[in-house]
DNA sequence: TTGTAAGCGTTATCAA
DNA sequence: TTGATAACGCTTACAA
């Protein structure tokens, strides 16, 4: 049985109230008081009980990290970012996973963790603008990524038509014409309809049709489906000079099978992603992609639930911040010793 | 403010406690009973405080899993597939990462963290035996993968040497003769030190040589230093038409600098990992690999911390389990189309 | 600058 | 089968 602040209190000879004032930085105290405090700790070895501060303050210093699933690089690696931003804030992050499935995501939402967090960040894939009632009922929430829910949650955002135009203006440039375009079509969540947008505005900016059969649906965004679906499009006899994969996964799931078919990456088709996660810069040939500025993405995002948990009722709208983005240019698309041949 | 269970009590016209014994499973309830309670829930939209039964039950239903970094494929994969098996004993995992860092493993064990779980599954980088003492004093633990604690907590284990000796027959069966092992060398790891004795072990039985010039460290077991090493070996003029990395990230490293210099794999040289993550089998060519059975790993490990939390003073010993394994070979070590040599 | 005492929302003991 | 009541260990008015 571990001690507790009362026996901190009696061997120190000081009443409970100053050892609490002790462990939240009360400034009011003697000197004297401090090292008497701080050499009972020491004795007893006494940690601070977490859990009846957290009953008593109606808060518990958690927030949860709700993304479809870890075993994708790109929420790995975000997972580990706002981990990290956490820490400096003091807090600890549970991270949930729900496959992107709807009740599990609601379920992270409301179900029994709900009272365990102050707060949540929240990638959604399967909720819609119609699940808004649900959300969370009051819970300080981030959104990433979607846009459906704006005005209703803050939101950090991508930029996802413009991310998607200059994917698909860099493959223009160097050249390609007939450009796959991996992850868009139906249902597709709305962050695939933006993507899907920036990428037709770009071809109609540079002259080019939309060639419908070049709009493949994938069943998710894993290097699974994206290679499922480009293998479905060359047996279909597609013809296509560049893949653009809405994200890095469906990238490199493409450029796999391109490899494995014996099509030569960018020689045949070039191929460009969207994530920069550390995948695209390992693959061969290594990935152009859109760097989504991740670390800026957990910053921010971290920082807007802090506001919001320490002010809850600023009613006054709620934050949407968009966060920069850059392209990477690798092997995939522009081949090493190539002269660049952009103008 | 939510309903309390009082407030349910009151209103299902009940005691508290027979309220409690509701949400405990409790068995001896008049059916009238628990329907006035089941109405009463949903009317109030209440639901149990799980800080308060925290703070009552002396344990919190959480445990954590302390590993080096999510950004690593094998070990968000093995996060996943921990946090989905614990789902199934209503444990909730806290993920901490340490980047295999020596005090921010000992600050997860005894850190503030501490006494909001009740238990840690734990896979160590930087802690070894002389700091055993300070192995979370009392908490049920069960350590991953290294097996310098055996005899001081349980562990679930994979066969390093056995492992190690598989993979580099592997090599030598498909006629390779001067393989690089990659990962090994000082200091290393106790895993590295048992993953290097394996293999010098095959080489011997096979009549080998073991050339210290092909026994490479590297500076952590990532991508980056994979490149990085393989990279000096070349540049050193070193000679070698396999390699063994220790993980995957070594050996997917290796194979994308070899390729970036133009050497063909597996022609000129062949390459094997270990830890089978997704990243193997869409590595181009696919990664031969020895797959340590991750989700055998994480359910035995979430079982075995189970029943050390249900039953800490089991003192007659801990347990040891070790994982099974299994070779998939892929492109890295035999080219498609390729009979295998095998005798 | 420090002390007293009343909760926070559960669960456990014991009795009925 | 259910009820009254005392903890669990902390924070926080309020008092001194």
């Amino acid at each position: 049985m571990p001690a507790t602040m009362h026996d901190v209190a009696a061997l120190a000879r000081v009443s409970v109230k100053t050892v609490s004032n002790y462990f939240n930085g009360y400034p009011y105290m003697r000197a004297e008081t401090r090292a008497r405090i701080e050499r009972a700790v020491d004795e007893l070895g006494y940690r601070l009980n977490v859990t009846a501060r957290s009953l008593r303050r109606g808060s518990t210093g958690m927030i949860s990290l709700i993304v479809p699933e870890l075993d994708q690089a790109y929420f790995a690696e975000l997972a580990q970012e706002v981990i990290d931003v956490a820490a400096t804030f003091g807090l600890t992050v549970l991270v949930e996973t729900t496959s992107g499935d709807r009740d599990r995501e609601l379920e992270a939402l409301s179900g029994l963790h709900r009272q365990l967090i102050d707060g949540a960040i929240f990638d959604p894939l399967a909720l819609g603008p119609s699940d808004a009632p649900q959300l969370g009922g009051g819970l300080p929430l981030v959104i990433l990524g979607e846009r459906q829910f704006e005005g209703l949650a803050d939101h950090v955002l991508i930029a996802d038509e413009e991310v998607a135009h200059r994917a698909v203006s860099h493959l223009v440039e160097i050249g390609r014409r007939r450009i796959l375009l991996l992850g868009a079509g139906s249902p597709g969540t709305h962050t695939a309809i933006l993507r899907r947008r920036g990428s037709e505005a770009a071809l109609a900016e540079a002259g080019l049709p939309v060639d419908g059969d070049l709009v493949v649906s994938t069943d998710g965004w894993t290097r699974d489906a994206g290679a499922a679906a480009t293998a479905r499009a060359l047996d279909d006899g597609r013809r296509f000079d560049a893949v653009f994969g809405f994200n890095d996964a469906l990238a490199l799931g493409a450029q796999w099978v391109l490899l494995e078919r014996g099509l030569a990456v960018p020689g045949d088709v070039a191929v460009i992603g969207v994530d920069d996660t550390r995948d695209a810069r390992f693959a061969h040939p290594t990935l152009t992609t859109m760097s989504p500025g991740r670390a800026q993405i957990a910053r921010r995002a971290v920082e807007l639930l802090v506001s919001r948990i320490r002010e809850p009722e600023t009613e006054n709208g709620f934050a949407s911040v968009t966060a920069d983005f850059e392209l990477i240019v690798r092997d995939s698309t522009v081949a090493p010793g190539t002269l660049n041949s952009t103008p």
